[in-house]
DNA sequence: TGATTGCAGATTGTTGACAATCTGCAATCA
DNA sequence: TGATTGCAGATTGTCAACAATCTGCAATCA
């Protein structure tokens, strides 16, 4: 971004939220914590004012809360809230699916299937490093492809909120060629122009992640403590 | 709300919020319209931090967007976008369907029967102005019903951004018996728990109001201008 | 005449201060 | 000993003021 265009768009506000939803989506606050203003306002060399407001706007995304004259905490998600969470997700994410067997262009398409090859090519090596980002990516790139920042901006806000889950986001449980099959599935529904099997498929990657949450949780419940 | 949760629950901050969502939702603020911050914070008689911590959390909601230097101003939706949360909103609906369809209770689908009924009856006399609140409470007990916050909160923001859009929300295009014959057939799919019937039916709903938003705008531009 | 420059008023961005509230601990009492 | 009360420090809620920026209009110039 040029200069310019980083004094149009920014604010004290503006530069305090990034900085916060990183802090917060990192876990450099861990959720439940207390987030105290004087600290923060110190800490970036700003007065209250700025850090408030970057709250608010946090707070309005689902990233903290706040308690009248207590303070903000970094909202701490339970595995029931995480599973709604996951639903909505699904459902965004099988819109995008359906969107794409609709709308998307050829050039969309070969992207979708550089993504795919990059993908196997580290299930491949067995290389889960270079796999995690390219599954990032391939996710975030299908979002902003439906051209819908509505769906993709709803979408992206429930992954961020899924970083409060305790248990961070297990990857792909079925291993890396389990995962990538699934993602050719989306895509050749995608390319057979298929919306309703698009939907399906795309719904489908997220509900699995869900189930794989919710059986690791269910086993977790059930082992003995050992420590 | 007993005195004492409204003391628990409420700083200036937040009363302002809903009055300005108020404001905004209502039209009373028109969209595009430049939000003056000393106006309003005489107008509520406080100082100026609540009302921009107010609108930080509204613009976070999609409702007011802010220009460094210059201001907030009152969203406005044109027709793209007014599409775009159509088809996300119909996403979402659909979910609730295929949730209900799951897990309604007995006491929630004689509920939904009871709404039905009474939406009959206003249709059978022609009353719009006792249909029109009925359908509004019909779907927001349907997206409550379902048991899932995240989905009830993001739903329930975009129906207030639609709000935004210029033409106001063009009533049951087809007549009022004949949008209750969609309600009838939702509410049938999740008597019979059938989830997908059930997805099917809520989003469709959704996706015919906005192709009848979609029909009066194409023909009001190819109309002639009269005056 | 039409475009440009410069200013005055209005408005936002940010700050520091004060009052109200809360938290934790020590002193008190049964 | 264990619970309760009261206080000191810390923290939030709110405000008023100042600096920076913008807007609109009048004066200027080609």
């Amino acid at each position: 971004m040029d200069q310019l265009s980083v004094l149009r768009t920014s604010t004290l506000q503006s530069v305090l939220e990034k900085e916060l939803e990183k802090a917060v989506v990192s876990g450099q606050i861990a959720p439940g914590a207390r987030v105290n203003e004087n600290g923060l306002a110190g800490q970036f060399g700003v007065s209250r004012g700025p850090v408030r407001e970057a709250l608010r706007a946090l707070e309005a995304a689902g990233l903290v809360y706040s308690i009248p004259n207590r303070g903000f905490f970094v909202r701490r998600l339970d595995l029931m809230e995480a599973a709604h969470i996951y639903d909505v997700r699904a459902a965004l994410f099988g819109l995008a699916g359906e969107t794409l067997a609709r709308n998307a262009s050829d050039a969309v398409l070969s992207e979708l299937d550089r993504h795919l090859a990059a993908m196997d090519e580290a299930a491949r090596a067995r290389d889960f490093d270079a796999y995690y980002p390219l599954n990032l990516s391939f996710h975030r790139y299908i979002i902003e492809a439906t051209g819908n920042p509505v769906l993709a901006n709803h979408y992206l806000d429930l992954v961020k909120q899924m970083h409060l889950f305790r248990a961070r986001s297990l990857g792909p449980g079925g291993g890396l060629s389990v995962s990538n099959a699934e993602h050719r599935e989306m895509v050749e529904a995608v390319a057979r122009r298929d919306p309703a099997a698009a939907r399906e498929a795309f719904a489908h990657h997220v509900i699995r992640a869900k189930r794989r949450l919710l059986a690791a949780e269910e086993k977790e419940k059930s082992l003995p403590r050992v420590d």
